[in-house]
DNA sequence: TTGATATATGAGCATATACTCATATACTTG
DNA sequence: CAAGTATATGAGTATATGCTCATATATCAA
């Protein structure tokens, strides 16, 4: 979707598949959580406050959109951040909606 | 979401809604329609196939995401890109899907 | 004021998706 | 092999959301 050319109706389908693999608060508790670095299930599942079973299928979604990489050993699964992007995507949004809420505070001040 | 600190689950529940505005392929049609320059409803109407009914509700949520802005002119309403990062934003979504299927395709040719 | 045009909105319907429960599957140890 | 542990998955339910139809609302000119 750049400002040059115009992307095609498919390409747009996919990027909105991928907004919408990021549109969920439980998701960006495990992505948040994996920043920290690689971390097996349980792990997870502590760090979110989510349900074991949640916590199973959102991972599943996020792997099969390759944001996230998984790698078993014995009896865990170990999860990780696997596509670059995800930082400077939420670092995007974190800044643009600051500043949104800057401005509203700003506008209720006076 | 900075990497540094942890945000808050508040902070998340915004960042998800933000990506949610954005994860609808028509939502992203109006966006790139509107990369061009501001435009009023019945030029994006016809730029995106959409209903007349439906375009106007999708151009009423990215208002008050405050990612369009809108302005009065007569019978007509203008829209146009309010917040800058959408550009990057979409720029980095199409980087690594595009990567992704680079990918793919790679491992398909063997 | 009436009629035409442009856009927004109420209401209803269909569908996708998140969540939970139960349990299947995989792995390890004694 | 049985039992225990860790994780994935099938199935069902509730809810949110996209889309459409109809029409309300706003604006303008005659």
């Amino acid at each position: 979707m750049a400002k040059k050319a115009p992307l095609p109706d498919s390409a747009l389908e996919l990027v909105a598949r991928r907004f919408a693999v990021l549109a969920e608060p439980m998701r960006l508790r495990l992505i948040q959580s994996l920043f920290d670095g690689e971390k097996p299930v349980n792990a997870l599942v502590e760090a979110t406050g989510g349900t074991q079973a949640n916590i199973s299928r959102h991972l599943q979604t996020l792997t099969q959109a390759h944001l996230l990489s998984r790698r078993k050993e014995g009896l865990q699964v170990f999860y990780a951040i696997a596509d670059p992007t995800l930082v400077p995507l939420c670092e995007l949004v974190c800044g643009s909606l600051e500043k949104q809420l800057t401005k509203q505070a700003g506008v209720l001040k006076r």
